[in-house]
DNA sequence: GTGAAAGCGCTAACAC
DNA sequence: GTGTTAGCGCTTTCAC
């Protein structure tokens, strides 16, 4: 159907392999040549069939990012970080979502078990720990924002736990000593660790952890509503509440909300992301920031480097990258 | 470095012939033989190299879907769509972002012209409809979300025109008699519809269009913020405002709040798009839904469609989804 | 500076 | 039921 090189050397009346050198940019050819082949190129219509190249070559040039979700503008401006650093380096992104299924995870890792990518990214997985240090040895592999304990790869992130517990600090600053916890009731490292920051923060601050403080189900955006219902039949309900992620927060506002409380005066609540939302609503929210460009730039420049160096010379170190709290209008000083 | 499929032959002491049969499941191979092959390739660890399957079957069985930007909700939630629809057709799905840049879209559309990919799904584009035309009979092209006037390639959309129109039928049902229009200033079918669905419904059920109530700028969350105060500048200001998007909606309504303007009482304000965040703000936002599921289910459909149709049997129609007015806190009956 | 030819990993037509 | 082999479109070594 559409041309091939044989096509093009046949129509410059030159050898296919004149015609990929000239593909190429490589040396040792002649204007003459070149101008002969730019020639049958145009008039065919010619574009190179990339897989017989990569087949070749034994790379694709493209780099694959896999999100649990592509619902989440977070995990976009990520790959927008990505992007923009592989772009000019030659590399191609493209991005796929498991929506959190397993079983559709793997699949997508297929491309790069089948080479049809040179590297992937994963922005959460369900893998565990030892499949993804079996798997790093023979692929390109890296983890961005979402790390696994255990695993042996190249993993950037923020620190979740020192982040979390920076909330809680600025929460306790501004007179909080009643501060809520949602969360999701996952294994995920981030959950994990942004749990701990709390506690750390707690107990260091106030000396103690009010268990009835902590709820815990899922991210889903329905959890937040549910969980200030919780905190507000509690005979001592807290007067902030962190949340593990901007859409709980919101979600947690709009409960608070619905039921007439002044956010930011009755109650201060804290989210986790900032995600573009947050400086949208009304009131705007308070939260921590995870720097999506610098996450996304950072994991792809080092696995670029992996990619081109030999298998036993890959960075699989665990890099963390600031993070920084946001006072917005969903927090205020506690009222006396 | 990793098992080719010679390497399993070896293995398992059979040709490759039979390890491909086994690989496709395709018939006339003993139980003994596959037994074999799965053993080696259990063993070997063995993938098979896409690269070389697809060259020699000339397709991919991955669709593309390009976007201008990855960074509403809105795109992704069309992409699930069409995933939905095609993972279990056997179709990997998978998407780029040319952040409206057209020399990056050229570039993601090589994927296409090399034969990365099997197919183009573009929810918007920067084309003409002349170059759409031309690509569209060597290729599998479809657009979803954004026509091009004079485009004769598969197309599936909202009605705009409609849509727009019936927007503004609710906003003039709920008493409003001023009713301002807040759009982009580019030259995409889509702005270009809603605008005139919005003059017809003035003009049939007010008898005029006054100019000065309608601001088109661009899509930047700050023109919603700009378009309000251009408004309230005005002798005789509005007391709707109907936004090509959901986000100049919330921009709107953010700055309405900031001048402490009472939202749904005041002034009115309504959306297009139906992104999740209409739900989510404070007060809910009233918009126009674009059933995104749907948008792409169908799309992909007829795209996978022509993928195996003979080049003179495809289907290039221009088709449109049902839209649907939701009222929610952001819209109010006038005060008189 | 250019061409011939091998081969990347795979599938499928053909032979047995 | 299985094996042999040509060839998908390309790059690259080796001759010249």
């Amino acid at each position: 159907m559409s041309a091939t090189i044989k096509d093009v050397a046949n129509e410059a009346g030159l050898s296919v392999a004149t015609v990929s050198r000239v593909l190429n940019n490589s040396a040792n050819v002649s204007d003459e040549a070149a101008e002969k082949v730019n020639m049958a190129i145009e008039k065919l219509g010619y574009s190179p069939n990339f897989l017989g190249r990569n087949l070749r070559k034994r790379e694709t040039n493209v780099i694959l990012v896999l999100m649990p979700t592509s619902e989440h503008s977070f995990y976009m401006k990520i790959v927008a970080g990505i992007q923009k650093y592989a772009q000019p380096r030659g590399y191609d992104i493209i991005c796929a979502s498991s929506n959190s299924t397993s079983e559709i995870e793997v699949r997508q890792m297929n491309m790069l078990f089948n080479r049809t990518v040179d590297g992937v990214i994963l922005l959460g997985t369900s893998y565990d720990a030892d499949t993804l240090n079996k798997l790093s040895k023979n692929y390109n592999i890296a983890l961005c924002c979402e790390g696994v304990e255990g695993a042996e790869l190249l993993t950037v992130v923020v620190d979740d736990e020192q982040a979390a517990y920076d909330a809680i600090k600025e929460l306790i600053r501004l007179g909080h000593r009643k501060i809520g916890f949602v969360g999701a009731n996952d294994s995920s490292a981030s959950s994990k660790n942004r749990h701990s920051g709390y506690v750390r923060a707690m107990k260091e601050f106030l000396g103690e952890v009010r268990e009835e403080y902590i709820y815990t189900e899922s991210f889903e955006y329905e959890c937040g509503q549910k969980a200030l219902e919780y905190f507000r039949n509690l005979s001592d309900p807290p007067t902030a509440v962190f949340c593990v992620s901007d859409l709980l927060a919101i979600s947690v506002i709009h409960k608070a909300h619905d039921l007439g409380m002044k956010i930011g005066e009755e109650i201060s609540v804290m989210g986790f992301d900032n995600i573009s939302m947050c400086e949208m609503m009304l009131p705007t929210v308070s939260t921590v920031e995870q720097p999506c460009e610098k996450l996304g730039e950072m994991v792809v420049r080092k696995l670029i480097s992996n990619i081109g160096a030999p298998s036993g010379a890959k960075d699989n170190g665990y890099y963390t990258v600031p993070h920084r709290v946001i006072l917005r209008d969903s927090t205020g000083n506690i009222k006396k």
